[in-house]
DNA sequence: CCACACACGTGAACC
DNA sequence: TGGTTCACGTGTGTG
């Protein structure tokens, strides 16, 4: 190790006043400096970005599950695994346009989007319909029929009308399409059942209002 | 530099049939045979733990938003937030307690559990009382007067009573202790709204349902 | 002794 | 050019 540095950086020949030191090269002792000065510069540079990547890892390992003693790559790998699953725990917790219109409307679609598909199904379920009492509870009982589990609900009221827009996941054993075409006629049976008691003539109570804004 | 590979890997000396070319060295042949292998095989472990460690931050690469040309340590940097983000936004968003209770209840408590305190303040508020059809209009109104952010809502109907618990975001600037009064206050008054026109007769429409099961 | 993991100093490459 | 990042081979410590 040390020869490196040797060879390398404190190699000077040709000193005016140290003739005999100086064999082979020809740099002058400026030179010399200069490279030595560089030299030293890179090694603590070196060990400056050691430190700030080690630092950053130590944060890492606060964060996780572990203890201070864990592998870099051990380390970096139980970080891949928590953002990938917490990136797809969240990807679908996001804005959501949830103003209810004037116009009956159920919409499922499937909202796995992001690339790791080893988690559950999510889908995003959308029902806009008359508001009634009795609207949450009967989806409450399609969503457990069905065996889904909510991530997230957002529910809008105005004028008399409800947009209810369900984030739901559904077990990984179930057949995706299936589990669509499920939701989809529950929902349309669940609107059927409110459809001929409409109530139009309610003035709008406000402006926009949504639960999450 | 040079000796390095030299007497690493390409450089096969310790000939037995030229055992002069070993001279200060007091090793046997058989002693340089093996102390040669054992550096091979060091260096070529080190460069597997190289690659391992390199390829996992290159998987980090392809789950942030950054190009392939991140330094390691901003990537590191970015990761670390990123981390830290979205276990702030999953913490709260797990399992609450949402069945109704016969006697009203109003509690709003702080739920900022994790230790980096950058983030905004959360707070749990839960509210349980009899049901009517404008609870869901008046607590969006009280969400929206305070600059509160809904993460996530959820609702449970049983016999004519509801329970919601709601996990809401202030904005930093705004001071903890104040707005949990302020949401505990718009919440007392909603509650006292509601009460003189209870239905206590209504029967229970059936056993536990919850948005999250 | 060997397998493993880490810090170190250095040359190369890129602005 | 100098400043910065990377890969490399090596020394060292721990099990």
């Amino acid at each position: 190790m040390m020869q490196q540095s040797f060879c390398s950086s404190s190699d000077n020949n040709n000193n005016y006043y140290h003739p005999f030191e100086v064999s082979e090269i020809t740099d002058t002792p400026s030179q010399q400096d200069r490279a030595l000065a560089a030299l030293k510069n890179h090694k603590e540079a070196e060990k400056r970005r050691r430190e700030r990547i080690n630092s950053h890892l130590d944060h890492l390992r606060t964060l996780l599950p572990c203890n201070s003693k864990t592998d870099k790559a051990s380390l970096l790998a139980k970080v891949v695994e928590r953002v990938k699953e917490l990136k797809q725990q969240t990807s679908q917790i996001t804005q959501l346009e949830t103003v209810p219109s004037e116009t009956d409307e159920i919409t499922v679609i499937s909202a796995g989007s992001d690339i790791s598909g080893e988690g559950r199904l999510i889908f995003e379920a959308s029902l806009c319909c008359e508001d009634r009492s009795d609207l949450i509870p009967d989806l409450i009982e399609i969503l457990k029929s069905l065996h889904l589990k909510t991530l997230k609900a957002e529910m809008a009221t105005l004028g008399g009308r409800t947009r209810n827009v369900l984030v739901v996941a559904a077990e990984k054993e179930h057949n995706s399409i299936e589990s669509i075409h499920f939701l989809q006629n529950s929902l349309r049976s669940l609107l059927d059942r409110s459809s001929g008691c409409n109530d139009r003539s309610k003035r709008r109570r406000g402006l926009d209002r949504r639960m999450m804004p």
